[in-house]
DNA sequence: ATCGTAATGTTATAACATTACATTTTTTTA
DNA sequence: TAAAAAAATGTAATGTTATAACATTACGAT
């Protein structure tokens, strides 16, 4: 069973809209859990929100430096922690970068695919591949408890634009 | 069809000789390619070599200063990318580390295992994870052109170990 | 010999992330 | 409700990872 947690960005959708449902989930999931998500973390949910892409934790201080003053490396990385440990958030290693996540109502990890060229980011949740990769680990008497999958190439909206015609 | 290619470190096992054969691997490869190991680069894959875990680049670094005045972090890392371009070292992603390839002859991606307790890390190379992966993708018309999968958990040494007696 | 390219040296800085400790805010509970 | 405890944030400094930019050296080809 595959779950797409994150399709790619369709063209025109209305951002905003994507962004005020994800903070909601959020907002709903704090508090049924009695987790505070604060004016900051919120904040920081929203930026990370902004774009379709991975963000990195220094562009999101810049914009918070706007209208915090004081903003510090250190209140980006705490937000961003607490939100990752929560799965509203994930990390992406390989780019060092975070990006919203697309289910959040209980954390997962995911696998994400990486467009080469739009930056765009879908997430999947596959249990196929998860347990296909703990199944060969646990040849190798492995025993998997997390697991870090990205993939990049070229998404369908990029793929599809001929680009042997420009 | 499952490669293992670089299996857990074997409690005891004569490690000189472990680098010897990466190096020489290394060597002949160049020599095919037309491609000069150098000294420092050849000196860069030992000390990748020099443990069955990652390593890091400033530990690199670090060592080779002992012995090679005037080391500066683009001496390491020009040469981490010669051979992570031929395939010689691979990069683990979440761990900004290092370690050497187990199957040198032709470049290619790897699923990484990565044991939380002594740090070692296992290469496979299935092609059954990599062509499900690519499946799953394709379905929402994503073209892979390259993986990263890094697993963490509990290698077969650690994990027979009795953790509960102490 | 000289020329072109690949490799390395050298200095500086960019980019990413954490430590340590002080202060404030919120929650708990006596 | 006041005091204590816990959680969150402020602040400064520093640690870690990686690259830019430009100079020089080594080496193979003509």
């Amino acid at each position: 069973m595959k779950r797409i947690l994150m399709p790619f960005k369709k063209r025109g959708h209305q951002h905003d809209k994507c962004v005020d449902r994800a903070v909601s989930a959020a907002e709903s999931r704090c508090v049924q859990r009695g987790l505070r998500l604060t004016k900051l973390r919120r904040r920081v949910l929203e930026l990370i929100w902004g774009r379709h892409e991975p963000v990195k934790a220094y562009e999101v201080l810049e914009k918070l430096r706007d209208e915090h003053r004081g903003a510090a490396p250190p209140t980006v990385y705490r937000a961003l922690d607490f939100l990752q440990k929560e799965g509203l958030v994930h990390r992406i290693e390989s780019l060092n970068a975070f990006i919203g996540c697309g289910e959040p109502t209980s954390p997962h990890l995911g696998q994400f695919l990486i467009c080469r060229e739009c930056g765009s980011v879908a997430e999947m949740d596959d249990a196929e591949i998860t347990s296909l990769l703990a199944a060969k680990a646990g040849t190798l008497g492995f025993q998997v408890d997390s697991e870090t999958i990205e993939v990049k190439g070229l998404c369908s909206e990029c793929g599809n634009t001929a680009n042997g015609s420009t």
